[in-house]
DNA sequence: TTCTTAATTAACCTAGTGGTTAAATATGAC
DNA sequence: GTCATATTTAACCACTAGGTTAATTAAGAA
C-alpha cells in the first residue's frame, strides 16, 4: 500500500464499516464490543478495522479494566478537508454548468410547448 | 470491494498517482500520454488508474483522433466534502484542546522559571 | 482458583490492487 | 497499404485487505 499519510487516511475512510465506527464515536467513547454491535462481522474483524483507524490516527484507545474504550480523533480529517477543498471551485463550476444546462433545457421545453 | 459510491470514491482517492492525475487535470484537459509523463509507470498502469477514476465519475474521456483527452469532473468530491464536513467540529475541538493544553503548558513553564 | 467476558493474536482463505510485458486496436501520416 | 503513435486489452504476478475460526491474554467476579 501507498504509505503517505493522506493516502492512508483516504484508504481508511474507504470502508463503510470504518466510517460507521467513526460515526458511532462521534457520539462519544465506546468499547470495542459496543462498536461491533451494529455489525454482523466477528470481533477480530472489528479489531482489525480499529487498528487501521488507529494507524492513521483517527481513533485512540484507552484502557479500563478489560475494556479498551475508543475515542475519535478527527484531526487527520483536516488534511482530507483541505485536499478536497482545493477542488471545490471545480464541482461548483460543474454544478453551475449543469444548472445552466437544465435552465436552458427548460427554456427550450417551454419554447417547444408554445410552438405546439 | 465495497461498492457504495462514497467508499469507491475514497478508495479512488487513496492512491497518490490518481490524486496527482486529478491535480494535473485541474489545469485542464490532457491526453493519457501527457498524464503519464510525470510517472515512471507503464502506460497500461495509467490506463487502469484512469478506469478507476472514470468508474467513480471523477474524470471523463473524450475522443480526438487517436487521443482520449481526459477531463476532470469534481462532482463526486462534493459528497466527500460533505462527509468530512460533518466532522469539522471535532477536529476544531481537538485543535482547541491542543491549543489549551499548550497554553497551559506554557503557563506552567513560566511558573517553573519563576521558581528557579 | 475457576469462570466469564473483553479483546487481541495467529493462521489461514479469497478476492482485489497495482504493477508488469506482450499483443491488439485505432487513427492519422506517407 | 504501410508505418508510427496513442491507447487499451490480455495474461500474469506479488502483495494487501477483509474476512474467518481457534487459541491466547487480561481482568473482574464467584
Amino acid at each position: 500500500m501507498t504509505s503517505d499519510a493522506l493516502s492512508l487516511t483516504f484508504a481508511a475512510l474507504a470502508d463503510p464499516t470504518r466510517r460507521a465506527i467513526l460515526g458511532r464515536l462521534a457520539g462519544g467513547e465506546a468499547s470495542v464490543k459496543e462498536l461491533s454491535r451494529p455489525f454482523k462481522i466477528s470481533a477480530p474483524a472489528i479489531t482489525k478495522h480499529l487498528k487501521v483507524l488507529q494507524r492513521v490516527g483517527l481513533i485512540s484507545q484507552g484502557r479500563n479494566a478489560q475494556w479498551r474504550p475508543c475515542r475519535l480523533d478527527a484531526r487527520p480529517l483536516r488534511d482530507v478537508s483541505k485536499w478536497v477543498g482545493d477542488y471545490r471551485r471545480f464541482w461548483e463550476e460543474s454544478f453551475d454548468r449543469l444548472d445552466a444546462y437544465l435552465t436552458e433545457l427548460q427554456r427550450k421545453e417551454k419554447h417547444h410547448e408554445r410552438k405546439k
